[in-house]
DNA sequence: AATGAATGAGGCTTCATTCAT
DNA sequence: AATGAATGAAGCCTCATTCAT
């Protein structure tokens, strides 16, 4: 009755400690992305977890390597997101559109992870510096953007001077930005940046700047 | 006996007052800039100031109000750079790349109050709500946007449905990313965003951008 | 009715102050002495107080901080006996006996002391060289002996070649020892070196040794 | 098949096990006696042997009775120095020369198992009092000076007055002094007690304490 | 108006040990 | 006989704050 396929006699807890791992993950982004790295607390993180604080330190080592895995576990997300970008197919103009749409959508559905960044860089990116896995890993999106920039300018669609990294700065830029501040903006402005009925208008609106910029003829600046 | 002229006998007192509470807005701005709002530390502050670290108590309430303090100052700065604005002489075109190099200055010359910003954004701009100075004070700017959009949009020179606030965020997303993601981006890129060198190059870039998009025929993209 | 006599009104909480920190260093010197600088409990010490755990390290900075303060008192206290001592009037003979059992009465009235000093050389003393009052402090003992040695050469009571520091370390192995290792003496040789039936045997012993050295004629040897 | 010759199958288990077990001493004896009985970690002692820190527990039972074995084990070797002593054709006073000379080397010589035994007294031998192995095992040394301090008294060399325990205790003072408070010692009056160059001349001086004390007309006291 | 002294509450971490095979 | 994984209990310390003039 037990198939082959069953897992080994240890398995269940191999598992669990996987399991436990990434809960502790979990939770850990949640309660750094809630409160920044010193505001965050190893106690109120083990609280909302299956297992003790004893645990976080038995499978992390400590707060600060706690704070490094969950950040690295948040741009391999992204990393892999922009792996799955298939844009071989499309023209230069689409292709570059969908890129930056694949951007704004993940910055959008990891509010999470864009604090994790912002906490990151108050804290002058020590820990992806020390990383290792992070340091100067750059992004899939990248090659990507080299690539359409060049049949773009090819093609003479592209104006030839724009840099893929720039490129990528500004498209991030505003992807970041809507999410990061959006709460002082909405206060200070009375506007919801990531109100869901605005969520294509501002799509929509990142494309169409990137494309205007690219496609501009500099002389009329 | 004490004439008019004779400043009251507790002006030197209250002028000291004065410059007490500008010096420890001045390192706290610092301080919380360093290292956030949780790994902020009074005792810090009050150790790189002339006075004690009971005399924040005494002038400011607590921790706080004196975040709320700072990014009061900080905020009151920039309001104060934006209404020195004066772009009413020039052509729609060159107040638009006007206004983006002023905002573009301001970033890079006051870092810490972008740290700031990004502190108050993860802490989800509790304090701002808070503060009664702060709430929905808007920007001077964004008169300045609605009024040169208006007159573009009239001449023809722009496209007809850009909203200013947009504008404004577009604008400040490249401002605040470049200057508060630059560790992030440095390790993670090998390229400082701040590399005095570059500071043209990108300054250039943004109104670029921005005339771009005003001035592009939506129908290409 | 109250008089001149009477401490400023702040004098309360100043005394109450240094009594405070003599009685965490009175419990500080039993609970390291009783369980070595590791084995010593920071909350032991603060319950058997009547001040808490926090005070501590308000008076004293840490755990170690502490121990050298206790330390450093210790010492004080055997300088101070040794500064009582007053040899001048007595001939080099009975004024080296009378170091010694001075130096012997010390020891046996100051077991925390012993234990304290055996507890910080497990350490390197590193405490004490990091002290800055007990660095080469050296001891007024040693002056003594040095002009009672002087006396007792040149009277040709005592051999020449006796150096007053080999001769402190010599008096000071068997005062140590005695009360240092009494207990693992005891459970090996079945007898208890600091027996008060026994004290006056050993406090003669020493002295006898004492004298006989000095006095020897080595060619015996 | 299997010869007699051949050692049985788990013979090199065993001797692997034995092997184990003097490897986890001599590191856990060095820990120790580095850090005290509290500051010694199992994890550093694991750390630094072959097995793992599960293996101490099994061979051992735990920190305390790894600790006792330690202690067993480096007073079994002292006592087998003293068992190698062969002094019963030497007259008296070279006998005990020869006799503190021993006592002297293997304090040199050991100066961990003086740490450790500094220790157990800040622990109040309650390891070797719960021993069963060292528990009154006094020292072979004292049968052998009760010996030669018979004959010197019978020949008339020695003063009657002297007990072997005492004589033993003296000894050991000045030998234990030398290296357990050779760091406080260093620090408060300059001089290194251990000094190689130095090693001789308190060999000698010993000796002649010793022996003067022995030989000496109580009388002169 | 200004301040030195004191402190309650909670933070992160690490220790020796045992569970479960 | 031997072991990798897990853990309860407690350790030291530091934080922002208030007491008491």
């Amino acid at each position: 009755m037990t198939s082959v396929e069953e897992p080994p006699r240890s398995a269940g807890r191999v598992r669990d400690a996987a399991r436990t791992r990434a809960e502790i993950l979990d939770v850990a982004t949640q309660e750094f992305a809630r409160a920044g790295y010193d505001g965050a607390r190893v106690d109120e993180i083990a609280a909302r977890t299956r297992t003790t604080k004893r645990m976080i330190y038995y499978y992390f080592g400590g707060k600060e390597q706690l704070f490094t895995a969950a950040l690295e576990r948040a741009y391999g997300a992204i990393r892999e997101a922009e792996r799955q970008l298939d844009v071989e197919h499309l023209d230069p103009v689409a292709a570059i559109r969908r890129l930056a749409e694949v951007t704004f959508d993940h910055h959008e559905r990891h509010p999470d992870f864009i604090r994790l960044v912002s906490i990151e860089n108050i804290h002058g990116a020590e820990h992806i510096a020390a990383s290792g896995k992070l340091d100067r890993i750059g992004s899939p999106a990248l090659e990507v953007i080299r690539r359409i920039l060049a049949a773009g300018q090819e093609s003479g669609l592209f104006t030839a001077d724009v840099d893929a990294v720039d490129l990528h700065a500004v498209i991030s830029s505003f992807c970041f930005f809507r999410v990061a501040n959006r709460h002082t903006f909405g206060v200070l402005f009375g506007r919801n940046l990531v109100d869901p009925g605005q969520r294509e208008h501002y799509r929509t609106m990142l494309g169409d700047m990137v494309i205007a910029y690219l496609t501009a003829d500099r002389a009329a600046g």
